[in-house]
DNA sequence: TGCCGTTATAGTTTTTGAAACATAACGGAG
DNA sequence: CTCCGTTATGTTTCAAAAACTATAACGGCA
């Protein structure tokens, strides 16, 4: 099997923020959406996650059900063969759940440190 | 359907550790730890949080693998059949647990109040 | 006009995880 | 010495998630 990406590969942390009970943002739709956003295709952005067109697609259309305006915007046809970007209200989105990584990260940190090491022996 | 637990409940935010790529801490074996804590009892510790023995059961094994020492002690047999209790290390990394939740809701509260606005409209 | 990469969907299959079911053993109490 | 609730495990079933396959349409461009 060729190598994926491993989903937000330097993160100890796995955050997954409920927004009610019928929406919730993880580490998959945050990455895909960065991956939109850094490709400028749903395609692309998906196939750097290791994921097919059809998952990256249900999970666009997903995120643009959570909200009243899209996150992500799309267009068929043209020169690349169309092409996807995320508006200003996928940015924020995107914004706020990195924040929030980092944020808990910074605020778990030394948790984790203490846990590591008294995982230590065990290395297996 | 019975009314059954709702994993965490008050809160917004899953938070899942990882000591690394094969050990890792969510919402479900830290609320099982609890619950044990609470009841005295794989079995009853799992039936509160809607599982079957055997699933808490099984995780009880796969906690106790993750460090060198377990941290859930059990016995069988005796007036009440039987019975588990936390260790001290099953102590510590519930309570670790639990500060690194608390600690994240706190860092993203403001970030998930302006998210929820954001979807307020489309409540379907 | 035909090609290309992408969006947009539908349908099917495969994989995986969870649930359900089934037993055995343990040990104190009645 | 039987009963009870629990620990401890194996096996089987089922459902949900993910992967795979298949089409169609779009619109620049050569």
């Amino acid at each position: 099997m060729v190598k994926k990406l491993t989903k937000t590969p330097g993160s100890a942390l796995r955050l997954r923020v409920h927004l009610d009970a019928e929406a919730f943002l993880g580490p998959g739709k945050a990455d895909l959406l960065e991956g939109i956003a850094a490709t400028g295709s749903i395609a692309a952005g998906g196939r750097r996650l290791g994921m097919s067109y059809k998952r990256a697609w249900l999970l666009v259309e997903t995120l643009n059900g959570y909200f009243a305006e899209p996150l992500v915007t799309a267009a068929t046809g043209g020169k690349a063969g169309g092409g996807a970007q995320l508006t200003r209200l996928g940015q924020e989105v995107l914004a706020r759940y990195r924040a929030m990584l980092a944020a808990s990260e910074a605020a778990c940190a030394k948790d984790i440190a203490a846990l590591r090491k008294l995982r230590a022996k065990k290395t297996r």
